[in-house]
DNA sequence: CAGAGTTGTCGAAGCGCTTCGCGTAGAACG
DNA sequence: CGTTCTACGCGAAGCGCTTCGACAACTCTG
């Protein structure tokens, strides 16, 4: 930067005020230094910056889990929040541990992230009241308990799960299960398990169907087991919501119980992603704009950062349910005394 | 800093030496500086670290392209380096704008990282060419032409294709389609595409198979159409192997056409992940370790730029092919002449 | 026991930028 | 025409660390 005052013959703040614009420049001196920079291909140096300035001009985004296999939907937050942060010309730290509240407002306290992204935020989060508290900006990709003041980007679930009912409940069930997240998750507060539980169990009744609350892992395996559990003992179920991958497991289920999908079991799933277009039967289900969400989750923090945004904004994401090959009307006939219905328990008898 | 050194009696550069170790420091000194940290609940300040050592312990990783949807096995990638750098206390910078060599070299020249990991690396890549004649560290997920002094994690797409191909053999398939990553993949030199299609090219002869070289991009519609287009144009065709996610359309050209897998018509896709049980039929291929592959990278260019490993570490993982329900013997009687194949023809004649 | 080597500590000079306060000159004002 | 503004440019003081050279106090050597 002193090579840069000097060819341009100025002094070295008039270089920084040209390149911050944070006085203003006559248009002679600012094209001298402008030129001078040209031809020294000259770089400010981040870290210099950073310190002198006192911001990073970074924010941090913390995975859920270290090992954890990243869900599609949630691989794609990463991407859209890496776009909207390339683009405001700030820089995406990706780190894990994100469990650990003191680990993420280590990053800020150290300087080294302006702002926080958090991911799978449960009902109640330690890790939103250690950033509040400490006062660093973030905003979230989920919701929590206590919403005031709070900047966030949520997936409707809820409303997905009240859709997907109605549809069922249209298509003539009386008796559905959720397959809700695996119970590790409920009982830790994972804030989308619990709505989708609450809303499944409200408003089912409503529509005169009958709710079975089923929790599960999204472990191919996991899913199996429950599914193989629920398909012997609620012989009047017909139709099955999914928060995620457990319909893996569901589907494996009823290939092995011999049931037709949608004839005689509906499957719905609330996160479907283009994936469900290439199971066969194609996987009835809700395709959210997660790509969008971690732009938004990203531009509403930089946007509090450089102090556009004051107040926090709070998007509840909607989507429509496409329904697909795997629902159809409930069936007429019982399960329970059918031939289908005998060998079916022989099959998991033997296993 | 300062006040550390004030509370615990000692010169501030001492304080630094506890923390750094460069310099011993006597055991009692080192105490009365370790219980002033605690005491005062110090952390460092990142940004003054980098500037003052000229190294900011950071890594950049670079995404595809921007507004790509990931493939699975590269969020994955994504997912292992995370966990390796932040096990070697590193941090990961995650950006986009992989194509533009420029901005991949800024972000060090900034100082911003001291080191890099590119993926979907070109057979003769000028972002390759640049960081090496940059000087700056870097370590691939992927392959390059040049190979020499470069630190790299590659898949053995090649290996897995010939694997591939004699299972077919084995199976009495005399005529199988390749369908490689889309045509401007394979002219930009992509280089697993190029691989892919020279070892199909020069290997399935030599076991007796007929390889029919398709190009389609990883879309449903797209390979759908490439498909369709092979199963009427070549009736001996009884396999295909897919690149990617490919067989998705396949599949759906398949079902289209009426043809069954795998009886009639056998599928194997090179990268398949815990995606291919999923599938009815469940999806016969290779499953790679992705995320090892994405920890090696980064710990490559770890080792590197903390100078533990100076020679150059070079990995082609090799995987196993799962042979899961989609390959089967290959069909006794030609397509050419079945009522089936009618059928199909006039189905393709009314799209 | 002098000279050489070792170990542990300190002070100070940066790293490359931002930003505050001051100074100067011309414009605007009464 | 003197006075107050405004616009613009400059210098210098940091930001919080690392690191180098110097130095003091020892421990070895022969």
């Amino acid at each position: 930067m002193a090579q840069i005052a000097e060819r341009a013959g100025v002094a070295l703040s008039t270089v920084s005020y040209v390149l911050s614009g944070k006085r203003s420049v006559s248009q002679q001196m600012r094209e001298r230094v402008l030129a001078a920079i040209e031809e020294l291909d000259y770089r400010p140096h981040g870290a210099a910056r950073a310190l002198a300035s006192g911001a990073s001009h970074t924010i941090a985004l913390f995975l859920p889990s270290p090992q954890w296999h990243l869900v599609p939907i949630q691989q794609t937050f990463i991407a859209g929040a890496t776009q909207a942060t390339s683009a405001s010309d700030y820089a995406l730290l990706l780190s894990t541990a994100a469990t650990d509240p003191e680990a993420i407002t280590q990053l800020v306290a150290q300087g080294r992230a302006d702002g926080v992204i958090l991911m799978e935020t449960l009902h109640d989060d330690p890790r939103v009241e250690r950033l509040r508290s400490a006062g660093y900006p973030f905003s979230l990709i989920g919701r929590t308990n206590d919403l005031t003041g709070i900047s966030f980007v949520d997936m409707d679930f809820g409303g997905a799960i009240e859709t997907s009912l109605a549809q069922l409940a249209r298509l003539g069930h009386t008796c559905v299960a959720l397959f809700n997240f695996a119970p590790e998750l409920l009982t830790a507060g994972y804030t989308a398990a619990l709505i989708a539980r609450d809303v499944f169990e409200t408003r089912a009744p409503e529509l005169g169907i009958r709710p079975i609350h089923v929790t599960s892992s999204q472990a191919p395996r996991d899913a199996f087991a429950a599914a193989s559990r629920l398909l012997s003992s609620e012989p009047e179920c017909t139709a099955a919501i999914t928060t995620g991958w457990q319909f893996t497991g569901l589907l494996g289920a009823l290939r092995a119980a011999d049931l037709r999908v949608p004839d005689e079991f509906s499957v719905v799933s609330v996160i479907a992603a283009e994936f469900a277009e290439m199971l066969t039967p194609a996987l009835t289900g809700v395709d959210w704009p997660a790509f969008e969400a971690g732009r938004l989750a990203a531009e509403m923090l930089i946007d509090k950062l450089t102090g556009k945004e004051t107040a926090p904004r709070q998007h509840l994401v909607a989507a429509e349910l496409v329904v697909r090959e795997s629902t159809g009307p409930a069936p007429r006939a019982k399960r329970s005394t059918t031939k289908r219905q005998r060998r079916r328990a022989a099959f998991l008898g033997a296993r």
